[in-house]
DNA sequence: TCTTGACCTCAAGTATAGTTGAGGTTCTAT
DNA sequence: ATAGAACCTCAACTATACTTGAGGTCAAGA
């Protein structure tokens, strides 16, 4: 006997964007560009395996970290293909993201303190802080001298 | 007797550039979105006061900081307009981003930590998990269920 | 004077992350 | 069987933050 209850086993785009809070252009756009995938029925519409949810859920997650897509597409890339990723890939994706964050988050503490003592202080220093560079200095240094790391 | 030394009272285009490590073209961008101003000079070239050094050092922090620049241009249109910005001007601004920065760096420190135990854990579950939303609920819920917060 | 570099404006192009609309097909419920 | 919702593709548009190029002017040193 088939099954009766609602627990489909593949997912309509509609159903997907209707569970996960993402729009199907937004799905199809994701698809475009290989962060998720899905296979076609005999009418050309596409047909998601549940585990999208979770895949289009970590998109959003990384996202909200501020992960350009280029990067999680290629995190995702490191799940398996053929077989349902697992608990132990699900936690290396997390592991490097992590760490991802925490350079992030140091980024910004530092930042968020220099700017303290940088741009409150009106003193102008030119000499003392470490978020504005020496003008003179790098006028003199010739075109190498670039005033911001590049993050 | 007239000041000989090489304190040139207003600066050039190129000479702001050099000096701010900004390139040209966006130091015009930024006057066309009206974030730093200029005076022409006979020939129809910019001449800037010593102070857009100051004001285009703290474009950048802020840009590193993730603010965008219409936020930034809002924030700077907090200075005055016809006096060069004093001590207390600037510390103004800085306590403005200093909250910003307070608060983007909560919500990674938050969204880290949920990643740890969402992601990582592999487990799917629907009820327990911060990051993700039940999508049941979501898809009984009806239209209105969004599943991520918007920041 | 003349040449070269620095400057000017304006339009178009780039990258990211999508949305919107046109025109057409498929699915599902009555 | 048929209406209407849901789906399809493809192109164009949005926003942010710039860069690049064309075509022309201005300024400063040899």
């Amino acid at each position: 006997m088939k099954s009766a209850g609602p627990l489909q086993r593949e997912l309509s785009i509609g159903a997907v964007s209707a569970r996960s809070g993402v729009a199907v252009s937004a799905l199809h756009f994701y698809e475009s560009k290989g962060l998720i995938h899905s296979r076609r029925n005999s009418g050309n519409q596409r047909r998601y395996p549940r585990e999208v949810l979770r895949r289009v859920a970590v998109i959003k997650v990384a996202q909200r970290a501020g992960i350009p897509l280029a990067e999680i597409k290629e995190a995702l890339s490191t799940l398996p293909d053929e077989r349902t990723p697992t608990a132990e890939d699900w936690r290396a994706l997390s592991i490097r993201w992590h760490a991802e964050l925490d350079g992030r988050i140091e980024r910004l503490t530092r930042l968020r303190d220099q700017l303290e003592g940088c741009i409150g202080c009106g003193c102008l220093s030119l000499r003392d802080c470490p978020l504005r560079n020496p003008g003179d200095l790098a006028a003199a240094g010739g075109p190498g001298a670039r005033l911001f790391d590049p993050q």
